[in-house]
DNA sequence: TATCCCTCTGACCAAATGGTCAAGTTTTTG
DNA sequence: CAAAAACTTGACCATTTGGTCAGAGGGATA
């Protein structure tokens, strides 16, 4: 196959290999959330994945190396996410910008928000340093921007951090608690309309909560 | 002792049981709390208690007895939290007492939270008739009140589920993120003065949000 | 003191689990 | 085509873990 270069682009892995490290990949992430580190097994993530165990181990030598591959995945999801509060300057278009696409990252990776949701409940042994470092600094840049906007005028005096924190949470709920949610509604995930009403009353419950007159 | 009548007025369990208990299940909610149920062993659960395995396999025989023990105090004060919501008919009243006491049990009852969290995750392998039935109906009555409320024109036209979800949602997550929102705080957990701004800037926001002016 | 009941605990066991390995099979390369 | 490299896998192993058990305190009551 003529494929065979663009896999060969990364770090001259084939195709199957890919593709086995893929399948391994998506269980592991299920079965870490599901589970947490501890509770997980390699026997599940590999009979989920539909290869053997041993063949598990050859790609991923121990479990705490496949686990650090899923965090670390999980963190760039969450950094493009981020990106979204850089794309505008203004408050109500940056801060709905950027709601909007956590609940999205919530609806298509639930997995990945629970297992970051277990790494913090467990003290963050894999993700500390994440934490230290770019999520520090990330966060403290964007309640700069909050504290210019306040000083601005362009939004009522509130603590910036807190609404982040608000914000996260709020997001994050619909993929960690989704089964909640779920069971609350008839034992169905919410649908597109009603997981749009809830981005729309949550994107409007934030943005008036933080003084900005929404126009429509 | 004299205080023996009143311990015996518990199931004739004696002080001394009582004291067992108590260790155990407090050791239990931390273990439980940071590792999740098939991460937590009783080996450690017993070691944090203070006494040897065999001596907690006595007072609960198996770990999941002991698992469900927990979960049933967290569900308690969950209830206890939620008639906070009854005691007053004036909505920024019943949000902003309701609001303060979630904060508080986020507070004062961390690993409680974290174990929520941590079954809804896993699927509420214990707690699924509680989320089926007391937790339906709760919801469903509250949200009953706060469409009365929108239809007497007190609160803006909102979609009350997912208020409700964000008021879990935001104050939960100073239980379950407390240790990013230590990390992000220089290591150290938030004071009380902070703690109150976090509250403050939380009640805010989700009043504004709802279309209730604040006074003061 | 003797009896009874509750509590405590070290030693033990079977099952589960992370990881290894040698012996294969397939794919790539010279 | 042959050799080498990469991949696959059943069998195996050491450790961990939930749970058991026999027997040892220890405090009431008669």
């Amino acid at each position: 196959m003529h494929q065979n270069a663009a896999a060969e682009n990364n770090s001259r892995k084939s195709d199957a290999r890919l593709e086995s490290e893929r399948a391994i990949l998506t269980a592991a992430e299920s079965v870490f959330a599901e589970f947490g580190f501890k509770g997980a097994t390699t026997a599940l993530i590999a009979e989920r994945a539909g290869l053997p165990k041993a063949n598990l181990h050859y790609y991923f030598p121990t479990k705490e190396s496949l686990y650090r591959r899923v965090v670390d995945r999980i963190f760039r999801i969450w950094l493009e996410a981020a990106r979204s509060f850089d794309d505008c300057d203004d408050p109500a278009q940056a801060i709905s910008r950027y709601v909007a696409k956590k609940m999205e990252i919530s609806r298509d990776y639930p997995n990945g928000s629970k297992i970051w949701a277990s790494e913090i409940m467990m003290g963050g042994p894999v993700m500390q340093d994440y934490l230290e470092t770019t999520l520090r600094e990330w966060t403290q840049s964007r309640i700069d921007i909050i504290d210019r906007w306040i000083a601005e005028g362009r939004v009522r005096a509130i603590n910036g951090r807190y609404l982040l924190y608000l914000i996260w949470a709020a997001t994050q709920h619909y993929a960690d608690f989704g089964h909640q949610i779920a069971t609350l509604n008839g034992g169905e995930p919410l649908d597109d309309a009603q997981f749009c009403d809830a981005q729309d009353t949550l994107i409007g419950i934030i943005l008036r909560g933080i003084g900005i007159n929404q126009s429509g």
